[in-house]
DNA sequence: AGCTAGATTTGACTTTTGTCGAGAGCCGTG
DNA sequence: CACGGCTCTCGACAAAAGTCAAATCTAGCT
């Protein structure tokens, strides 16, 4: 695409600013125009990603506990946003840290899957722009067409419109009514390519969900309260890009599952980074079925999750002992 | 390395402020430090390549110009600095953009060669910081004890300085006075070692020298001006990493390149990227050597150059037809 | 052509940031 | 333990950047 004569202004401002660090005033004088314009300038070079800042993420998994969770788990990198009264909002916290992650996470070329929830989006929307137009971002699972802003497939779009990347959308329901329905939209063409690309990404970004009422899968009407807590009695331990998964992280063998348009368990597997984001404390068992069935190599939590996972392992390998 | 405390207040100050987006006040507060101290730590943080400020380098790719050159000499892609009169310093501005070009082409694990000349020192000399720990960079050509501040393992190491990468220096001359004694150090295991590892790089960063008595080849005594001359009549057209080409962008068969410990021409052209940057008007047939040699793909040039070049395509082409 | 809605630009003002010298704390040393 | 030399920190001031309402420009429409 050419570049737009507005927007070659917004290039040379920011050029002469952070590359060559002349002062607003000087860009001014060199551009012929008032210095407001290029403070104005600038800012946008900035909304739209033309200039990178970005912040090594490295204080957080320099932490100690940090590194005793990667070896107890076996992860490949762990970052811990640190509780303790830094910024007001503690849950945009672990947010912010984790789009920080996410992006450092992202290269040139790959292909990211993401799911959806509210943390996700939550990521997406404070996520910093970036300029990474051989991106592609793809949808992991199916839409609920749901009164809620955090949908599937805005997830992805709001991701692929910062990162200035292509968005490939998902254009089916997340559950179907019938098994057979949905095992004929699975072979779909359209749909079919969309779940067999999955394996091939790079990363995935997505978080793990409860088993309970206060589930998305309950809000957006995909479950009622009643299905869920038998589900739970048949061993479900959380919930993947939309399906049911048991404590082993595998998917859990029920009619639910099945009547699911979503990315399977194997492919999500298969994708080299997979970076998990939880938020909740209350994720606690629904994030140890998913580390347990590898769905996770790279972890951002909260300081006092990070405490409950090292308590459960050393719980775990002192049973062992 | 563990992180040192007052590391670990500038890592703070700097997530606060980049990340969340907090003023320096505010800052100062929750780290009950001064304010004047967060405006230092976050200077540091600058310096050190904990926070990353790029600019995307697009505009200058985005030149009708720069495509053209892309075409009429099949590279992958060509920055153009404009000449016109932006900043006070003209070969500034290409070392500027180039720097920019070279840390956008950059990723994470990468192996980079490093040559010579005062166009690489210049580019490592205004690079900004950053933090790619696991970045190795490696001299690409033998040393010359020359009274310059710009030798070739000073260039190596400046760049890991800069890029907090490991630097991979080459401890031999860059030229011996006997080609027996050349063999034989190039057959010493860790000279070897480090020649092999030179086609296993993923990035090159050079310039390339003109034939003449401003080399630095002469200056730094390895070559006498009447050699040099010589040599520019048995079909000398240019320097690259030390070493003779001709204008086929071939090693010239001559006694000096055979007493020449640098990287082999086949093992620079095994490299996927190799980065080019000519600043001197002077080096336009040097460049069109490299360029017929295929020794660089990726090439920043001033606008003046790229016209010259461009006008020798059309020149060549309209000869063909 | 004349008009209007919207975007862009500007000058004046406010807020935020950078800087500098003075002072405080912290060693190792005589 | 007193002394320099060193780094780190702070307060106050100067410089730079951000903001906003008003002015200007633009393009589409009648």
């Amino acid at each position: 695409m050419a570049i737009r004569p507005a927007e070659q202004l917004i290039h040379k401002a920011a050029w002469l600013y952070y590359a060559h660090g002349l002062r607003q005033d000087e860009v001014a004088i060199q551009l012929k125009i008032s210095r407001a314009s290029v403070a104005m300038y600038l800012r946008k070079a900035r909304e739209t990603g033309i200039v990178n800042i970005s912040t090594s993420t490295q204080l957080f998994t320099d932490d100690v506990m940090a590194r005793r969770l990667e070896d107890a788990f076996k992860l490949d990198a762990v970052w811990i946003a640190p509780e303790n009264a830094y910024v007001a909002d503690p849950s945009t916290d672990i947010a912010v840290l984790a789009a920080s992650v996410f992006l450092e996470l992202v290269s040139k070329g790959d292909r990211i899957g993401v799911a959806w929830g509210r943390t996700v989006y939550t990521i997406a929307d404070i996520m910093s722009y970036a300029d990474l137009q051989d991106v592609t971002v793809v949808q992991l699972c199916g839409n609920l067409g749901a009164p809620y802003s955090y949908r599937p497939d805005q997830c992805t779009m709001e991701i692929a419109r910062r990162l200035n990347a292509k968005g490939l959308n998902f254009y089916a329901p997340l559950v179907l009514s019938t098994e057979e329905l949905a095992e004929g939209l699975r072979a779909e063409p359209v749909i079919r390519d969309q779940l067999a690309g999955i394996s091939d990404c790079d990363l995935a970004l997505y978080s793990v969900g409860a088993v309970d009422a206060n589930s998305h899968l309950v809000k957006c009407g995909a479950l009622t309260p009643a299905e869920m807590a038998a589900l739970r009695k048949q061993g479900a331990a959380g919930v993947i890009a939309g399906q049911i998964i048991d404590a082993n992280g595998e998917a859990l063998d029920c009619s639910y599952n099945r009547r699911v348009i979503s990315a399977e368990i194997a492919s999500l597997r298969a994708i080299g980074k997979r970076l998990m984001v939880v938020q909740e404390d209350s994720k606690f068992e629904p994030l140890l079925a998913a580390i347990a069935g590898g769905l996770c190599t790279h972890l951002v939590v909260g300081a006092h999750m990070a405490g409950r996972l090292l308590d459960h392992a050393g719980a775990v390998s002192k049973k062992a002992s």
